[in-house]
DNA sequence: GGCGTCTGTGAAAGCGCTCTCACGGCGCAC
DNA sequence: GTGCGCCGTGAGAGCGCTTTCACAGACGCC
């Protein structure tokens, strides 16, 4: 227990130096755990931290190390709507084990505009954190390049756009989507129709291509029609779902590129008198806690999200240690949650 | 821009006020917005400051300010259960938004074991943060006195455990379930059972007396046989309401403490063949997405989260500018927000 | 017994910033 | 013309820490 508890001002290292009859050089080797004290020294210097409750500032040490021990995590969700779904939270989990377990502190930025964002840069290129955690960039946003550029370590959560050189951890969004459509077609599907994600986005992108793709593999045209696009919000999935159905009404799968859309697109097919699976089979991609809950329980692509968290965290920790060292990029597997909303027809 | 940008290690005070031709006390002056500074001395100042980049050292100002700029939020969540609700993205966002507003940077610390919690304590009083936010507290923990106890300014969300002297902000959990049992008493309903919150989280707590105050209100004796306790998740709500069913096969509603609670309620009176809400009415709380989604969609007490990170930040903004103030308290109205797992029989 | 080698310790120099204080120059009142 | 006050500016002291460097003493070697 400290003796001093509560009095506004901490001790200091000079304090302690003083009680323990050392000098502050040999406190600072005591605190900083430096082998070279003697072991008498020691014990008096442990003495003193303890009576005095001394703990370090933090502020002054930074000075001198040119270290934060904290990284900053920049989440630019201006609708806030990713929110909604359980991915953040599961990533800040993923993140957060990662980084308290090698005593690093987190710092969330959540700009909402680009105001904001500018002042997040300021904030991460200033020295406040020691690097930097990017995820959900739209379009391409300069963010990672002009961090990296100011020489500050960084990783992105899902793929940059374009060719940045920067060190990434992606899902394998595209083999996700395939695997979905492709069990779509193995169940006996034919007419699959796909509410893809922003397209401003590189997950929206990667998973409607791999819905092409698994079209193509299995010899069915490619029809636009089946194609409409949603912003990964339920409201999103259902307007898009009511536009499939009004374009190409024989459409008998749809893969939405997210559980929420798949959500909403479930409401509509149900309000139009489809069963599901029945007439229409619906697969969704995330296995959030909606798969679960909606009616019929919904099959689903699952993203190992904690793991993306502890990636991120791992690559950025090497750059940490070895500044310069070139880009990485961790892709994780997807695996494919089957319930009802896909099980096959028994048409006899 | 930047001629030195990349550089690795910014450009110091000093450098400006060499090239503006000032001293070191001038640039500081402009850079903090002193209105002492003569109209051509600032000019050469920010031109000087264009030209190289600079950026202030946070650290050295932290040191002699004694200030961080930044506040300290900690959810302990052993579980990481309530990352599954969208609790804590919406607070969060609250949160966020507000200390944005503000300039302050959120430091989230997520103690994962007591260990954890000890070593946030740590990170909290060693002068890292200004101030500290605490949501999500169990039974009585000591952080708030602790943390308060050091002298930094805290606020909690949610009531706090025990008789604390700290400011806290929280929904009227009372008031919102007692709202939601007196909806279910109009619609006819006589038989009400609960699936109460974790008695050990005030919340829990103070949704089970509500529910007890409506009932007392409605002449409806208390029976004991119609309250089941659940942790909040899908899957103890479900067995929550299994105990329910099994232990007064003749209840016509459910009132449950949490959204997700009451979906897992749902599956098993569905799964049981009661019908929603014929046979068995069902009300949640949170008003989370998950209302929309279940089907029927639910009836759900909204609480005003957004609203309770703004607020949380408010009253420790000013704990920050006016310390040592007595503990406020603020308490935030609900609105039950009606839909058709309530709706009323007509019993004709 | 002289010499080099280690080992524990302290003195002191910063890290980059803020802020007090002192000072020179100027305008104003008388 | 003298004195006063004000205003913009600079010198310098510190904030609390780490780290280099020098040094005293203990030790082993030939």
């Amino acid at each position: 227990m400290s003796v001093e508890s509560g009095n506004g001002r901490g001790a200091t290292l000079d304090q302690v130096a003083r009680v323990a009859g050392v000098s502050r050089a040999t406190v600072s080797r005591v605190v900083n755990g430096n082998p070279k004290v003697g072991a008498d020294a020691k014990r008096q210097v442990e003495r003193a931290i303890e009576r005095l409750g001394y703990v370090p500032n933090p502020a002054a040490r930074s000075l001198v190390t040119r270290r934060s021990q904290s990284i900053g995590l920049v989440i630019p969700e201006p609708a806030g709507r990713l929110f909604e779904d359980p991915f953040f939270p599961r990533l800040l989990r993923g993140i957060g084990a990662a980084l308290s377990s090698r005593d690093l502190q987190l710092v969330l930025l959540m700009p909402q505009s680009s105001g904001e964002e500018a002042r997040a840069e300021r904030y991460l290129t200033a020295g406040h954190v020691d690097g930097a955690l990017l995820v959900s960039l739209h379009g391409n946003d300069p963010l990672p390049q002009s961090v990296a550029g100011r020489g500050i370590p960084v990783v992105v959560g899902g793929r940059p756009p374009r060719g940045s050189q920067v060190s990434y951890v992606d899902v394998d969004n595209v083999q996700g989507a395939r695997t979905a459509v492709e069990h779509l077609v193995e169940t006996g599907r034919r007419t699959i129709g796909t509410i893809a994600g922003p397209q401003d986005m590189p997950a929206g992108q990667d998973r409607l291509a791999g819905y092409k793709d698994a079209l193509e593999g299995a010899g069915i045209a490619h029809d636009a029609k089946l194609v409409s696009d949603g912003d990964f919000t339920q409201q999103g999935g259902a307007e898009a779902a009511r536009r499939l159905l009004a374009a190409r009404p024989t459409i008998d799968a749809i893969f939405a590129a997210s559980d929420s859309m798949a959500a909403g697109a479930i409401q509509v097919l149900r309000a139009a008198g489809r069963g599901i699976p029945e007439d229409v089979a619906v697969v969704g991609f995330d296995d959030s806690q909606a798969a679960e809950t909606t009616d019929p329980p919904l099959t689903s692509v699952r993203q190992p999200i904690d793991e993306m968290g502890r990636e991120m965290v791992r690559l950025l920790v090497e750059q940490l240690a070895e500044p310069g060292s070139v880009p990485r990029t961790v892709i994780l597997a997807t695996q494919l949650v089957r319930r009802r909303s896909s099980e096959g027809v028994q048409r006899r």
